[in-house]
DNA sequence: GATGTATTTTGCTATTTTGCCAAATAAGCA
DNA sequence: TGCTTATTTGGCAAAATAGCAAAATACATC
Protein backbone atom coordinates (compact mmCIF):
# COMPACT_ATOMS: atom_id res chain seq x y z
CA UNK A 1 0.00 0.00 0.00
CA UNK A 2 0.95 3.71 -0.95
CA UNK A 3 2.57 5.08 2.31
CA UNK A 4 0.39 8.73 1.21
CA UNK A 5 -2.84 6.69 1.66
CA UNK A 6 -1.32 4.97 4.38
CA UNK A 7 -1.43 7.90 6.84
CA UNK A 8 -4.53 9.33 5.68
CA UNK A 9 -6.41 5.85 6.51
CA UNK A 10 -4.11 6.22 9.92
CA UNK A 11 -5.36 9.68 10.55
CA UNK A 12 -8.86 8.41 10.47
CA UNK A 13 -8.43 5.05 12.18
CA UNK A 14 -6.94 7.47 15.12
CA UNK A 15 -10.17 8.91 15.28
CA UNK A 16 -12.19 6.00 15.02
CA UNK A 17 -10.09 4.49 18.02
CA UNK A 18 -10.46 7.41 20.11
CA UNK A 19 -14.20 7.31 19.87
CA UNK A 20 -14.30 3.47 20.34
CA UNK A 21 -15.30 2.84 24.13
CA UNK A 22 -18.12 3.11 25.39
CA UNK A 23 -16.78 5.78 28.28
CA UNK A 24 -15.70 7.82 25.59
CA UNK A 25 -19.43 7.92 23.62
CA UNK A 26 -20.88 8.40 27.12
CA UNK A 27 -18.53 11.48 27.52
CA UNK A 28 -19.17 13.12 24.13
CA UNK A 29 -23.00 12.03 24.45
CA UNK A 30 -22.93 14.19 27.45
CA UNK A 31 -20.83 17.08 26.26
CA UNK A 32 -23.08 17.32 23.58
CA UNK A 33 -25.97 18.48 25.93
CA UNK A 34 -23.46 21.06 28.10
CA UNK A 35 -19.78 21.22 28.88
CA UNK A 36 -18.65 18.80 32.20
CA UNK A 37 -15.85 18.90 34.44
CA UNK A 38 -13.68 15.39 34.66
CA UNK A 39 -15.58 15.68 38.73
CA UNK A 40 -19.22 15.82 36.73
CA UNK A 41 -18.53 12.79 34.73
CA UNK A 42 -17.21 10.53 37.25
CA UNK A 43 -19.93 10.61 39.48
CA UNK A 44 -22.16 10.25 36.08
CA UNK A 45 -20.08 7.20 35.32
CA UNK A 46 -19.13 6.08 38.30
CA UNK A 47 -15.39 4.78 37.45
CA UNK A 48 -12.05 6.43 39.35
CA UNK A 49 -11.43 9.98 38.48
CA UNK A 50 -7.69 9.19 37.23
CA UNK A 51 -9.45 7.14 35.01
CA UNK A 52 -11.78 9.93 33.22
CA UNK A 53 -9.57 12.14 32.73
CA UNK A 54 -7.71 9.65 31.01
CA UNK A 55 -10.50 8.98 28.47
CA UNK A 56 -10.47 13.03 28.35
CA UNK A 57 -6.99 12.94 27.10
CA UNK A 58 -7.75 10.62 24.84
CA UNK A 59 -10.52 12.58 23.41
CA UNK A 60 -8.60 15.88 23.54
CA UNK A 61 -5.33 14.50 21.58
CA UNK A 62 -7.22 13.64 18.63
CA UNK A 63 -9.12 16.76 18.81
CA UNK A 64 -12.68 15.74 19.24
CA UNK A 65 -12.91 17.51 21.90
CA UNK A 66 -11.74 20.77 23.80
CA UNK A 67 -10.85 22.10 27.00
CA UNK A 68 -11.60 25.53 28.66
CA UNK A 69 -10.37 26.14 32.72
CA UNK A 70 -12.70 28.43 34.73
CA UNK A 71 -10.44 28.21 37.98
CA UNK A 72 -9.48 25.50 39.37
CA UNK A 73 -12.18 23.62 37.12
CA UNK A 74 -11.17 22.56 33.71
CA UNK A 75 -14.33 22.38 31.24
CA UNK A 76 -14.56 19.89 28.33
CA UNK A 77 -16.90 20.72 25.45
CA UNK A 78 -17.12 19.07 21.70
CA UNK A 79 -15.03 20.55 19.31
CA UNK A 80 -17.36 20.28 16.50
CA UNK A 81 -21.26 19.03 16.93
CA UNK A 82 -20.72 16.79 13.81
CA UNK A 83 -19.58 14.38 16.17
CA UNK A 84 -23.37 13.46 16.44
CA UNK A 85 -23.20 12.15 12.67
CA UNK A 86 -21.82 8.97 13.85
CA UNK A 87 -24.58 8.15 15.70
CA UNK A 88 -26.56 8.11 12.05
CA UNK A 89 -23.79 6.05 10.54
CA UNK A 90 -23.14 4.00 13.63
CA UNK A 91 -26.97 2.79 13.30
CA UNK A 92 -27.00 2.61 9.82
CA UNK A 93 -24.78 -0.37 10.20
CA UNK A 94 -26.16 -1.92 13.69
CA UNK A 95 -29.77 -1.66 11.64
CA UNK A 96 -28.14 -3.44 8.59
CA UNK A 97 -26.67 -6.54 10.61
CA UNK A 98 -30.46 -6.59 12.23
CA UNK A 99 -31.86 -7.18 8.97
CA UNK A 100 -29.41 -9.64 8.09
CA UNK A 101 -29.91 -11.80 11.03
CA UNK A 102 -33.34 -11.39 10.70
CA UNK A 103 -33.26 -12.62 7.07
CA UNK A 104 -31.33 -15.62 8.06
CA UNK A 105 -34.48 -16.79 10.61
CA UNK A 106 -36.66 -16.62 7.56
CA UNK B 1 -23.84 4.98 34.54
CA UNK B 2 -27.14 2.91 33.84
CA UNK B 3 -26.59 -0.83 32.44
CA UNK B 4 -29.04 -0.60 29.28
CA UNK B 5 -27.24 2.02 28.25
CA UNK B 6 -24.14 0.93 28.77
CA UNK B 7 -24.75 -1.84 26.86
CA UNK B 8 -26.01 0.33 23.84
CA UNK B 9 -22.96 2.08 24.26
CA UNK B 10 -20.89 -0.95 23.71
CA UNK B 11 -22.80 -2.08 20.69
CA UNK B 12 -21.65 1.51 19.26
CA UNK B 13 -18.16 1.53 20.57
CA UNK B 14 -17.62 -2.10 19.04
CA UNK B 15 -18.06 -1.03 15.39
CA UNK B 16 -16.20 1.83 15.54
CA UNK B 17 -13.45 -0.44 17.23
CA UNK B 18 -13.61 -2.46 14.07
CA UNK B 19 -13.07 0.22 11.96
CA UNK B 20 -10.22 1.70 13.65
CA UNK B 21 -7.59 0.58 12.06
CA UNK B 22 -5.51 1.15 8.79
CA UNK B 23 -5.91 -1.71 7.23
CA UNK B 24 -9.06 -2.52 8.25
CA UNK B 25 -10.32 1.01 6.55
CA UNK B 26 -8.31 0.28 3.43
CA UNK B 27 -10.34 -3.13 3.17
CA UNK B 28 -13.58 -1.04 3.42
CA UNK B 29 -12.54 1.43 0.81
CA UNK B 30 -11.45 -1.20 -1.50
CA UNK B 31 -14.97 -3.36 -1.09
CA UNK B 32 -16.84 -0.14 -1.73
CA UNK B 33 -15.39 -0.63 -5.27
CA UNK B 34 -15.68 -4.25 -5.69
CA UNK B 35 -15.91 -7.57 -3.70
CA UNK B 36 -12.23 -8.93 -2.83
CA UNK B 37 -11.07 -12.28 -1.54
CA UNK B 38 -8.19 -12.63 1.02
CA UNK B 39 -5.37 -13.29 -1.69
CA UNK B 40 -6.65 -9.91 -3.71
CA UNK B 41 -6.42 -7.64 -0.94
CA UNK B 42 -3.21 -9.26 0.67
CA UNK B 43 -1.98 -8.41 -2.47
CA UNK B 44 -2.87 -4.69 -2.54
CA UNK B 45 -1.85 -4.66 1.29
CA UNK B 46 1.49 -6.21 1.49
CA UNK B 47 1.08 -8.59 4.82
CA UNK B 48 1.28 -11.74 5.93
CA UNK B 49 -2.02 -13.24 4.29
CA UNK B 50 -3.12 -14.57 7.71
CA UNK B 51 -2.46 -10.97 9.15
CA UNK B 52 -5.34 -9.80 6.42
CA UNK B 53 -7.79 -13.06 6.70
CA UNK B 54 -8.05 -11.90 10.96
CA UNK B 55 -8.49 -8.35 10.10
CA UNK B 56 -11.31 -9.73 7.63
CA UNK B 57 -12.85 -11.61 10.93
CA UNK B 58 -12.70 -8.74 12.80
CA UNK B 59 -14.79 -6.76 10.34
CA UNK B 60 -17.20 -9.82 9.46
CA UNK B 61 -17.57 -10.34 13.50
CA UNK B 62 -19.03 -7.08 13.68
CA UNK B 63 -21.41 -7.49 10.61
CA UNK B 64 -19.99 -4.56 8.74
CA UNK B 65 -19.27 -7.39 5.53
CA UNK B 66 -20.12 -9.85 4.28
CA UNK B 67 -18.20 -13.60 2.64
CA UNK B 68 -19.72 -15.72 0.03
CA UNK B 69 -18.15 -18.73 -0.65
CA UNK B 70 -17.33 -19.19 -4.44
CA UNK B 71 -15.65 -22.53 -4.86
CA UNK B 72 -12.49 -22.18 -3.35
CA UNK B 73 -12.65 -18.35 -2.81
CA UNK B 74 -14.49 -16.76 -0.17
CA UNK B 75 -14.99 -13.10 -1.56
CA UNK B 76 -16.12 -10.37 0.84
CA UNK B 77 -18.26 -7.24 0.67
CA UNK B 78 -19.44 -4.97 2.52
CA UNK B 79 -22.97 -5.41 4.43
CA UNK B 80 -23.97 -2.04 4.02
CA UNK B 81 -22.76 0.94 1.77
CA UNK B 82 -24.07 3.19 4.49
CA UNK B 83 -20.25 2.23 5.97
CA UNK B 84 -19.09 5.22 3.52
CA UNK B 85 -20.93 8.04 5.35
CA UNK B 86 -18.77 7.10 8.32
CA UNK B 87 -15.85 9.50 6.30
CA UNK B 88 -17.77 12.04 6.12
CA UNK B 89 -18.38 11.88 9.45
CA UNK B 90 -14.64 11.57 9.85
CA UNK B 91 -13.78 13.95 7.80
CA UNK B 92 -15.93 16.65 9.26
CA UNK B 93 -13.90 16.10 12.94
CA UNK B 94 -10.37 16.12 10.92
CA UNK B 95 -11.53 19.61 9.60
CA UNK B 96 -12.40 21.17 12.76
CA UNK B 97 -9.09 20.03 14.19
CA UNK B 98 -7.40 21.61 10.93
CA UNK B 99 -9.43 25.26 11.58
CA UNK B 100 -8.75 25.29 15.09
CA UNK B 101 -4.56 24.78 14.75
CA UNK B 102 -5.41 27.20 12.16
CA UNK B 103 -6.51 29.59 14.33
CA UNK B 104 -4.28 29.21 17.06
CA UNK B 105 -1.14 30.12 14.86
CA UNK B 106 -3.21 33.45 13.88
C1' DG C 1 3.62 30.93 52.31
C1' DA C 2 -0.01 27.43 53.87
C1' DT C 3 -4.29 25.14 52.96
C1' DG C 4 -8.03 23.23 50.21
C1' DT C 5 -10.19 21.92 45.91
C1' DA C 6 -9.79 20.20 41.12
C1' DT C 7 -7.23 17.76 37.97
C1' DT C 8 -3.46 15.26 35.88
C1' DT C 9 0.52 12.20 36.03
C1' DT C 10 3.01 8.14 37.50
C1' DG C 11 3.43 3.36 38.75
C1' DC C 12 1.71 -0.92 38.44
C1' DT C 13 -0.94 -5.01 36.73
C1' DA C 14 -4.11 -7.34 33.82
C1' DT C 15 -5.99 -7.63 29.35
C1' DT C 16 -6.26 -6.92 24.46
C1' DT C 17 -4.40 -6.16 19.93
C1' DT C 18 -1.30 -6.86 16.20
C1' DG C 19 1.49 -9.51 13.12
C1' DC C 20 4.30 -13.18 11.63
C1' DC C 21 5.01 -18.15 11.08
C1' DA C 22 3.66 -22.83 10.94
C1' DA C 23 -0.02 -26.05 11.07
C1' DA C 24 -4.76 -27.18 10.02
C1' DT C 25 -9.02 -27.01 7.25
C1' DA C 26 -11.91 -26.66 2.96
C1' DA C 27 -13.03 -27.31 -1.79
C1' DG C 28 -11.98 -28.67 -6.56
C1' DC C 29 -9.81 -31.79 -9.67
C1' DA C 30 -6.77 -35.56 -11.58
C1' DT D 1 -7.71 -41.10 -2.79
C1' DG D 2 -4.08 -37.84 -3.38
C1' DC D 3 -2.69 -33.22 -4.91
C1' DT D 4 -3.23 -28.32 -5.41
C1' DT D 5 -5.10 -23.90 -4.29
C1' DA D 6 -7.43 -20.79 -1.01
C1' DT D 7 -8.19 -19.67 3.48
C1' DT D 8 -8.37 -19.89 8.49
C1' DT D 9 -6.58 -21.15 13.09
C1' DG D 10 -3.16 -21.69 16.81
C1' DG D 11 1.00 -20.23 18.97
C1' DC D 12 3.85 -16.78 20.38
C1' DA D 13 6.10 -12.18 21.33
C1' DA D 14 5.84 -7.19 21.24
C1' DA D 15 3.15 -3.28 21.81
C1' DA D 16 -0.91 -0.77 23.21
C1' DT D 17 -4.93 -0.12 26.37
C1' DA D 18 -7.55 0.17 30.63
C1' DG D 19 -8.21 0.92 35.38
C1' DC D 20 -7.08 1.76 40.16
C1' DA D 21 -4.37 4.01 43.79
C1' DA D 22 -0.94 7.19 45.20
C1' DA D 23 1.81 11.15 44.21
C1' DA D 24 2.27 15.49 41.84
C1' DT D 25 0.56 19.83 39.82
C1' DA D 26 -2.46 23.99 39.30
C1' DC D 27 -5.18 27.56 40.92
C1' DA D 28 -7.77 30.24 44.53
C1' DT D 29 -8.14 31.92 49.03
C1' DC D 30 -6.71 32.79 53.56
Amino acid sequence: MDVQRYKKLEARAGILKAMAHPTRLFILEELAERKHNVGELTEKIGADISTISKHLNVLKSEGIIHDERMGTNIYYHLSCPCVLNFYQCVEGVIKSKADEQASLLK
